[in-house]
DNA sequence: CTAGGGTTAG
């Protein structure tokens, strides 16, 4: 580094810091080192007393005491003193643990003046400094008239900028950097790594790392491991996983969040399983991605069981928020409440994740008074809060209050409604009966209307039974999406209403064309440890023939008290009897019965389905949980039933 | 002096 390159660095600087000009004057020689003894100023000036400033400095600064190494500082700068970068290090380091922005910054312009040249590892604490104060611009400032950077430098400003909104900043910076002919080190990529905009982008890091021989380095795996998983590609990450020689408990964090985060509970849970075999005890972060495993699965017992763990870190709020969440998702709302009401500190998530629990279990009136007590509360709701009370309110018909916070939502909390809210609005109107007005709100809309946006409108003409905008609306979902099977199959089913078996006939030869399969209905019920799938008219399951006749008689019972089979939710073609059949065989009907025969009298019968619920096993598990005396609990991909006593928690509006 | 994991919707 030349002199000159040098020197231009304390003149710029004086811009932004007050720096005396008395050193510059002076033309100290660069090789003048204050290293070699740093009590002594200027060649033949030392004296006993600038001694004992210095050494008092430095006394100061390791003991931690930030006011009386302050006042050393003072003089030392009056007397033109330097103590070595060490000490100036540990002071700085200092200043950061105890937040001592003004001090960090006084030391700062001392190490710059009087023609004193900081060491660049002086100058990264400096860098380090402003960035664990969130002075983003000084330590920019900083960085860029630094005369020299080396691989700490780049990789504190690229770390910066991979934590920041401007990922690409922290790109940019790569490249300058490998330019500037400084080489990467695993901390330089374990930061970039999370910087990847795109899956493109992640292959070409994850090439440059292993060209360096830098993927065994555990920092980088999780990196690496967290951004496959982060654009979706949890498999990919899983075999960088498994090629891994040693593993810590964030690294198995990193590949188990990852897979709960892709909503695969299943391999979550699987690989949970492996953790404890290879004797890792799970911590906070570990539970929380198991929670949330067991939230998509909605398997309460072991959710219960993984409860007993939580209580140890009963102060970590994101983690009893997920327990929020899994008691609500599994349907406990005893449980989600009481796991609400023992959390001392609650934020918007907690909060949010009540009120749709709440709506999305059916007690919509008490998902609003929630709303309104977290508004009293000081809690400032977010995008998804409202979200949550205007799914309360179009899952319970309650036009007027959606009206009112949907009319008021960026005046009383000032967000902006999106797309999701207006869906909400689609949903609120359209299920009323309020087609018209619901059409009229998708021309109002800011946003283009998506996908869901008209798949929301269908399924508001299904429950109406409008055949024209039925069909209009499936035309948009299926020029946006022609591989949409569930809407093939919803127009199908409003085309069976009417009896149009021709339209019905049609659209399956379009299917076949297309490639289309609809997806099978299955339903998971949770019994003693251990998960049963059934699929629809499945025959895999060992129990399969007894569940059969069970199921067989219980529709004669129910049809003593007044079921009628409800064709109209039979897919095929099909005639009488043989309709029936079909119905009988839906996945939840058999689930249903297999937790009557296999849960103890008077347990809930829990099932999750990833289908929505048909009306023929709406009606039938109504009945049923009035003649069993049962509480029957049923998730699909959107709501929840909670049948007791001959009715259901959505009062049939769904 | 620089690096890693977890929560709310659809």
């Amino acid at each position: 580094m030349s002199r000159f390159k040098c020197y231009s660095v304390t003149v710029t600087l004086q811009t932004s810091f007050p720096i005396s000009v008395l050193g510059l004057f002076l033309q100290l020689p660069r090789f003048y080192s204050v290293e070699v003894s740093a009590w002594r100023t200027r060649p033949g000036t030392f004296s006993t007393d600038h001694r004992d400033i210095v050494n008092e400095f430095t006394t100061y600064c390791y003991q931690k005491d930030i006011p009386k190494a302050m006042k050393a500082l003072d003089s030392m700068q009056k007397h033109k003193l330097w103590a070595d970068s060490i000490t100036y290090a540990e002071l700085i380091k200092c200043c950061i643990s105890h937040r001592a922005i003004k001090e960090g910054k006084q030391v700062h312009q001392h190490v710059f003046s009087n023609g004193y040249e900081p060491k660049t590892f002086l100058i990264n604490t400096l860098l380090n400094m402003y960035v664990k104060f969130n002075l983003l611009h000084e330590a920019q400032f900083l960085f860029d008239q630094m005369p020299e950077r080396n691989v700490v430098s780049w990789t504190t400003m690229i770390a910066v900028y991979s934590n920041s909104e401007c990922k690409y900043k922290a790109l940019r910076l790569l490249i300058m950097m490998l330019r500037d002919g400084v080489s990467p080190n695993m901390y330089t990529y374990s930061s970039v790594l999370r910087a990847s905009e795109d899956i493109s982008t992640l292959k070409q890091l994850q090439c440059c790392i292993i060209k360096v021989g830098l993927e065994l380095d555990v920092f980088v795996r999780s990196a690496l491991i967290d951004s496959y998983c982060k654009w979706g590609e949890p498999k990919a990450a899983l075999n960088i996983f498994d090629e891994m020689v040693t593993s810590d408990l964030v690294v198995w964090n990193s590949i188990i969040g990852g897979f709960a985060q892709n909503s695969d509970g299943d391999e979550s849970l699987n690989l949970f399983i492996r953790m404890k075999r290879s004797g890792f005890w799970a911590d906070q972060s570990t539970l929380t991605s198991v929670l949330r495993g067991c939230t998509s699965l909605a398997l309460l017992e072991l959710g219960r069981q993984v409860h007993v763990h939580v209580i140890k870190f009963d102060r970590d709020l994101v983690l009893n928020n997920a327990l929020l969440d899994m008691y609500c998702k599994c349907g406990s709302l005893e449980d989600a409440n009481s796991a609400f009401s023992r959390m001392d500190v609650k934020d918007v998530i907690s909060w949010s994740t009540m009120i749709i629990g709440l709506a999305q279990n059916g007690y919509s009136q008490k998902a609003i008074d929630l709303f309104e007590a977290m508004r009293t509360s000081g809690i400032k709701p977010n995008y998804i809060t409202i979200l949550g009370v205007l799914f309360a309110c179009s899952h319970s018909g309650l036009v007027n209050d959606g009206q009112y916070y949907f009319g008021s939502m960026k005046m009383l909390f000032g967000v902006d409604p999106g797309r999701e809210h207006y869906g909400c609005m689609i949903d609120l109107l359209g299920r009323a009966g309020k087609l018209d007005e619901a059409m009229k709100l998708i021309h109002e809309m800011k946003c283009e209307p998506d996908v869901v946006t008209w798949r929301t409108l269908l399924g508001s003409c299904r429950v109406h039974r409008n055949m024209d905008l039925a069909e209009y609306a499936a035309k948009k979902v299926l020029s946006l999406d022609p591989h949409d099977a569930g809407t093939y199959t919803l127009l199908s089913n409003i085309y069976a209403n009417s009896q149009r078996w021709e339209d019905v006939e049609k659209l399956r030869g379009l299917m076949k064309d297309r490639g289309i399969k609809k997806e099978p209905g299955c339903s998971w019920i949770e019994i003693n440890k251990q998960v049963h799938a059934f699929l629809l008219g499945d025959k895999a399951h060992p129990q399969i023939n007894a569940i059969h006749q069970a199921l067989s008689q219980i529709i004669w019972r129910l049809k003593e008290e007044g079921y009628v089979p409800d064709t109209n939710f039979v897919f095929q073609d099909v005639e009488g009897e043989q309709m029936e059949n079909s119905l009988a065989y839906h996945s939840e009907k058999l689930a249903i019965v297999f937790g009557i025969m296999s849960l103890p009298k008077g347990k809930a019968v829990r099932i999750r389905k990833n289908l929505r619920i048909c009306g023929d096993c709406h009606v039938f598990a109504k009945l049923l949980a009035k003649v069993e005396n049962r509480h029957i609990i049923i998730r699909d991909p959107i709501r929840y039933h909670h049948f007791q006593d001959g009715s259901c928690s959505c009062g049939d509006y769904w």
